[in-house]
DNA sequence: CGGGGGGTTTACAACGATGGAAATCTTGAG
DNA sequence: CTCAAGATTTCCATCGTTGTAAACCCCCCG
């Protein structure tokens, strides 16, 4: 069987709640007392059951991250920072995989299983705000990464993406370019990342006094490698080859990569290619991808601290707060040859 | 604040005992004690507190599911089938990234947070089995996948790495190549996944009468896609080009196909390629990668059957199990054109 | 009409930890 | 040498749930 403090308590010969005090470092105990049942603790090899502490404390030291997908190196990058923020508050991750479905990220926002999580960080997909608004003083603390939702009844950090696609665009202008393409538009996403993104094209094209034209923007299905592949294709089937591509994240920009060397276009010669996310796949593709680093570490550390204060008492009285994350250009090869 | 039994059964006006009792279906509950209940229950909307109902069971029914890295996709895809089996099972999985690192993985073996978990479902990196031995009956059940430790004191679910390394191999040989290069091998793993298909290749080599060629097998660091390039690279430069290569894992054969395309070798053509692991990646590449697909479904559901059977009245008495897992060769245009 | 006997329901005591009040021990002043 | 204040330690109740055993009720048989 473990060993309960209760064992700690008669093989020290002191009672239980001493005990309990020189584990939690409650102030007067003597310091002999202190050392005394302290080598006892090591001795038995003594370790909480937070089951117990729990049910006292009214918390369970845990919290969720559910993403959309884990095999997203942005995501799997992502998550390795919000585990490390968890680990200095003395958290520990659950990790959890959405899928992007409705009802996986309804049972995320509604607390997994009831009293098992103490709170969530969800990138939704598919939720809108109006799930949210009906949240009740029973839900859990919630945080959203990304801009599915970028204003609503909780917490919210991202970063700006209308700025970072703007500055990717004009990164490539920057370059001598003058049809830069758009890979990653999603119709019928009136909000979301794909929109801002797209309107941060937009906005740098016509900033430049470019003209915006239609057939330089690809759709995609998703934000997956493949896609960017079929993005790429489609564009250069349909006419003149643009002489710029901004992808919509690494991952399409990668495949869109792919589809250029088959079709012997050279990067960044004849074609100067960026894409949002830095994951550490690009920074070993061939050639290296430019892009866009948004600071994750910043918004894993934000999003775990916005929890924390939720947490703290007041913290359900806090009107909700919207942090935009910082990022910045890093030029590689993809641009800069 | 939240609802308890307590809060039920005064408004029920039964016992607090009665409502637990319909709450879990025990069975000399009255219809009509029943069905009023259960509506008070719907209609107060109680959720249980887990904290207090696994202080009672001693469990908490939460198990951990511990990989090396999240972003490989092979692992990634076995996350998806872990969560679904114990789902199952009415668990819950905690997803925790080791990087392969002793330190975590020990942490992983040794509960995480004790009382937080019941079990875990650990893949090894660092750990050697003399890091298991001295397991003691307060830990909790584990079982490992792969086989960085293949003998042990703990339950154990692979493939047969030899066979499936054969058989890929064999594969080659049989579109009537001579001369398949290995990539991933590891010189200072005397045991471990790298060994043991490496030994796959040298059998299924032999076996046909072939000789066993050192300079047509490339080291690696990692499996990670850009150290198959290198490897591939390497191989090219070496001398005679290889008329096959067999990748001891997908994302390896991914970075060499992206440098046979660079030097301008047809695959299928002139190369045929394999892999293992069937990464969804690999359906989508081009060409299409063929590969050795485990079951990783079956995995999955076998791990999550043993920690079951580790779980019940005597589990902790059995004696340690070790699972094959069944696996096929999937033929695709790299090998197939 | 009393006494089983079965199905139902309830009271009580845990599970392990901790806050707060109460009890005990020191220590120093008077 | 007594007493009070302060430092330590202990006792008790409690968090929410469920196993155990006992209580209860109703119906039927003798």
């Amino acid at each position: 069987m473990r060993v309960r403090l209760r064992d700690v308590a008669e093989r020290a010969g002191v009672s239980v709640k001493t005990v309990s005090n020189v584990v939690n470092g409650y102030v007067h105990v003597a310091p002999s007392t202190r050392a005394h049942v302290q080598g006892v603790l090591d001795e038995m090899g003594y370790r909480p059951n937070l089951s117990a502490r729990h049910l006292r404390a009214g918390r369970t030291g845990v919290i969720a991250l559910a993403l959309p997908e884990l095999d997203n190196p942005y995501f799997a990058e992502l998550t390795g920072f919000v585990v490390q923020a968890a680990e200095d508050n003395g958290w520990t991750v659950l990790v959890d995989q959405t899928d992007g479905l409705r009802e996986r990220e309804l049972f995320v926002a509604a607390g997994i299983r009831h009293h098992l999580i103490d709170g969530a960080i969800l990138s939704p997909v598919a939720l809108g705000a109006e799930d949210l608004v009906r949240r009740s003083p029973e839900d859990i603390p919630l945080v959203l990464l990304g801009e599915k939702i970028s204003v609503g009844p909780v917490d919210h950090v991202a970063i700006d993406n209308v700025a970072a696609a703007r500055l990717a665009t004009e990164h490539l202008l920057s370059r001598g370019r003058t049809r830069p393409a758009a890979i990653g538009g999603q119709t019928g996403a009136e909000s979301g990342v794909a929109h801002l993104r797209r309107r941060g094209w937009e906005d740098a094209l016509t900033a430049a006094g470019l003209p915006v034209d239609e057939s330089l923007v690809a759709e995609v299905p998703t934000f997956r490698r493949e896609h960017g592949a079929e993005a790429m294709r489609t564009l250069l089937d349909r006419g003149p080859a643009p002489d710029a591509v901004f992808c919509f994240n690494d991952t399409l920009a990668l495949g869109a990569l792919r589809v250029l060397a088959d079709r012997g276009l050279r990067v960044p010669e004849d074609v100067v290619v960026v894409g949002i996310d830095d994951v550490d796949d690009g920074r070993f593709a061939v050639p290296t991808l430019s892009t866009i680093a948004p600071d994750k570490e910043g918004i894993a550390r934000t999003a775990v601290r916005m929890l924390a204060e939720r947490f703290a008492d007041g913290g359900a009285d806090l009107s909700p707060r919207d942090v935009r994350a910082g990022f910045e250009l890093i030029a590689r090869e993809s641009t800069m040859g």
